[in-house]
DNA sequence: ATGGTACTCC
DNA sequence: GGAGTACCAT
């Protein structure tokens, strides 16, 4: 039997938000320490990593180890139900093929209960590694939101270039070219507000902005995201959900990273 | 001579709103009591009653019954043309083709005048009996919006079943199954947030919600709605509008009321 | 209440 | 493929 009770539907919902434009059938794997979930993207391009910890639930139970095999459209509709502010109950039998959702509103006076099929799917786990990378740039995350949207309306792909100073995003397409510039400003009040580069050595890498705008779709998620990068390494986009655990993004830099490349 | 003027053009257009995607062409019936209508869908499935009596004019003036046969998009496009504070006056001659529609803004400053031309429109007036119900649920009328939607995501047919506890709407599809349950809850301080149940007995129908979700059109006519059923009778959905009558729409239940049901 | 998006019909 | 319509999200 697994079981877990979340006191805010919102979080779930915007999970999903995070996740459904990239992944349509994904596994979410639960144990006895909490929820995760890894899949590429449709495209096999790049590949997200939740994990919901079971201190981020009200109440969390997994008697063994269960996958389910979700369709996230299908999810999302359900979820789509709820109210921000509805308690959510999942449940699971051990050897059942099906998921309940239940909704409760605030008020007690209405619980809807959803009941969806689940799937079977070929999980492709990958073990990631988690790797210390040459540099990593905290901002806010609706700042990189913007960036990402601003820039794609100039090109295709997106460089992003770190020094101590600061990280610079540049894009160039038929129309011309855009450079947005952050400084490192670790010293501003608002931690949310705070632009914080870690770096061992400068460097400069090319990404795809397609895929950069379907992980931004978990801007809802946190204040914060962060980028960690080395050279030949996926880029990892990471928000932290709060006291719960993360969703991570992973993409493969382009490889021809130089300034003359003009066919975007 | 006919002629009607209301104070708020915005109670036309939304008693508009109510009718347009579940009629095309129907006889407004004026005599000295107000103005009536009646008519079927395109797919003559369910049916629509409006009663607009003289009281909820400003002012009304009725010589003889007359009948004006409208083109429901042609009016809601004038109607588009007014102001929701506009005073809103109907004027027919005895025997005219036409109507005509005057807006007058609340300043004064402006007036406009829109004529339009009056169809032939062969009037099926069904008389509806008013008839004692099995089981009558009233609710927030956003709350049975909200839950003719959701459910819809599920599955194309609503099994509604009452009890004196509560009312619970249940729709089954591919992916799953989802279940609404409000409880009676007619001590709420709210009128207008009241789950009241009055029944003769416990009683469970099925309906199609593409057709609820045309009524559900009217939600902003009213706060509450009220559902009246009685078995192999059709539903019967009012929303009160306010010192002027009602809007009520007819449909009858799927005749296979039962939960072996599948093909939905 | 209004604007954007997604779907459906032509 | 385009326009109109309906739905959702802000």
């Amino acid at each position: 039997m697994f079981e877990a009770r979340m006191a805010q539907a919102a979080l779930l919902k915007k999970v999903l938000e995070a996740v459904k434009d990239l992944v349509t059938d994904a596994n979410w794997d639960c144990t006895s320490a909490g929820i995760s979930l890894q899949a590429m993207d449709s495209s096999h391009v790049s590949l997200v990593s939740l994990l919901m910890r079971k201190d981020g639930f009200d109440m969390y139970r997994c008697d063994r180890p269960i996958s389910l095999g979700i369709n996230i459209a299908s999810m999302t509709k359900i979820m789509k139900c709820a109210n921000n502010n509805d308690a959510v109950t999942l449940r699971a039998e051990d050897e059942g093929d099906t998921v309940v959702f239940t909704f409760e509103s605030a008020d007690q006076e209405k619980v809807s209960e959803f009941e969806m099929k689940l799937m079977d799917i070929d999980s492709e786990h990958l073990g990631i590694p988690e790797r210390e990378h040459t540099a990593t740039v905290k901002m806010p995350a609706s700042e990189f939101h913007g960036i990402c949207r601003d820039l794609s309306t100039i090109g295709e792909t997106v460089q992003v270039s770190v020094t101590k100073e600061g990280v610079q995003f540049t894009a160039s397409g038929d129309t011309g070219k855009g450079t947005i510039t952050l400084r490192n400003n670790s010293s501003v009040d608002e931690e949310s507000q705070q632009v914080v580069i870690t770096m061992q050595e400068e460097l400069s890498l090319s990404f795809a902005l397609r895929y950069l705008n379907f992980f931004t779709k978990a801007t809802a998620l946190a204040d914060s995201v962060t980028l960690s990068m080395t050279a030949d390494l996926p880029l990892v986009v990471e928000y932290r959900i709060e006291d719960t655990g993360y969703i991570r993004y992973f993409l493969a830099p382009k490889i021809d990273d130089d300034d003359d490349e003009d066919n975007n």
